[in-house]
DNA sequence: ACAGTAATTGTAAATTATACAAAAAGCTTT
DNA sequence: AAAGCTTTTTGTATAATTTACAATTACTGT
């Protein structure tokens, strides 16, 4: 039988045939946030089979033989939400050998910020439910689940500075205060109203709009677009916020 | 047969007997940096088997069926250069499924740095030779190794502004002068001296001694100690260098 | 018209960054 | 021993940015 030999070492005291090695799988764990009016949310199912069956879980598939990581993440995605076309990265794999009850199974973690509006009402024709949770109420979770949750969250505070995650969650036209409310929330801390305003106003990558907002009972905010292309330039140099 | 039935699917189109998901293997592949003296080394092997015979490649393995991952990061760092408790963290995971000539094999990525000096000269009991390449003069490397490498740098840059990674290239009593050119080389970049060295030091934990250099023919310059303790507390309340 | 509310603009003080220049402390050369 | 060379170390004047508020504005509802 062939065997593998590990290139590093230099006896043969932990040859192994190379089936061995052949026999894990992987799979992806979706993140998905979700913001709406100041509040985060993460989109969990309730498990209908074992192991774990009826903990929430963050939703996940086994990877396809033939199926790049980012294509799973995005089918995933895709097939809970009904959504395309959301950037979706990843966080971090994990891999202590004893995570999954069935065998040697790594997951690797992707996130997403997307609008809780934009989803299609998902009628659950599978046994798991899905269901949005607020991050203050978090149920407990399948296997590392909690862990990868709390990784990923504090990726998300991270990412929210340098990428433009933030549009996906406001309106096309959107008022500054809507702006600092996504930061404010995300990131577990206030700003300065006025003082934010001006650092955000400065890099020139939201548009202030000649329109403004209707029917509240104060003065009417400014409406504004986010010009992705100047965003982009930018972030290609480097830029971050420095919230 | 029993097959698995993707949780997230309402049909049956894709039903895939479950074994076919369980043989897929993973490795792990380090990307060791090495700094001395202005220059950013990556440490390659040299592959003496198929696939990509010849070709220089990251040092990584297959992991094994019970092993962490991050287990199997240190226990190839360590094979490699007999280093011990050397912090070597995760970067991320790369997973298209053609990488691999011989399977579905993903791999994660995994990054330390290194004093060059501190390494065992390893004499080459085995068929591949290791060796420091200056990152100036990459050859071609195996699978996707280059890309792992470009993102690995990129990492690199993002951490040594957060962790005290740098500690480990200096030595233990070192001037201001060669901390800056750490920071310089990885980041590549210069500032100007002064207004460095008065940025660093008001931070605090760069302890100056009552030493100074010896022998040199110019103003000897004072030496200076890490204070990882006040370090530690600093990154536990968000610390990062904005240079 | 007036009160209530949040948006927007303004500003003074404090802090930090930047670009240099000057002084200091060794060795080396004359 | 003095003068020169080199790099460290400290200083400083200016510009730029941050911060904490205050003042003003523009709506709705009474």
């Amino acid at each position: 039988m062939k065997t593998y030999q590990p290139r590093l070492l230099q006896d043969d005291l932990y040859s192994i045939p190379i089936d061995e090695f052949f026999k894990s799988a992987f799979s992806v764990d979706c993140v998905i946030f979700g913001y709406h009016e100041c509040e985060l949310k993460i989109l969990l199912i309730q498990r209908g089979t074992e192991p774990y069956e009826n903990y929430w879980a963050l939703p996940g598939d086994l990877v396809y033989p033939n199926e790049d990581l980012d294509t799973a993440a995005s089918r995933i995605l895709n097939d809970l939400t009904t959504l395309t076309n959301i950037p979706i990265k990843q966080v971090k794999t994990f891999g202590k050998v004893d995570r999954h009850p069935l065998g040697r199974v790594i997951t690797i973690a992707y996130l997403a910020l997307v609008e809780p509006a934009d989803l299609a009402p998902h009628a659950s024709s599978w046994a798991s439910q899905t269901q949005w949770h607020s991050m203050n109420d978090i149920p407990q979770l399948a296997f590392d689940h909690r862990e990868i949750l709390d990784v990923s969250l504090e990726e998300l505070k991270t990412r929210i500075l340098q990428e433009d995650i933030w549009h996906r969650v406001l309106p096309e036209k959107f008022t500054l205060t809507q702006f600092q409310e996504v930061f404010e929330t995300i990131l577990g801390k206030a700003f300065d109203k006025g003082n934010f305003r001006k650092k955000v106003v400065k890099y020139k990558f939201l548009r202030k709009l000649a329109e403004a907002q209707t029917n509240v009972s104060h003065r009417p905010s400014l409406l504004y677009t986010f010009d992705a292309n100047r965003f982009q330039e930018m972030k290609a140099n480097g830029f971050s916020f420095d919230f």
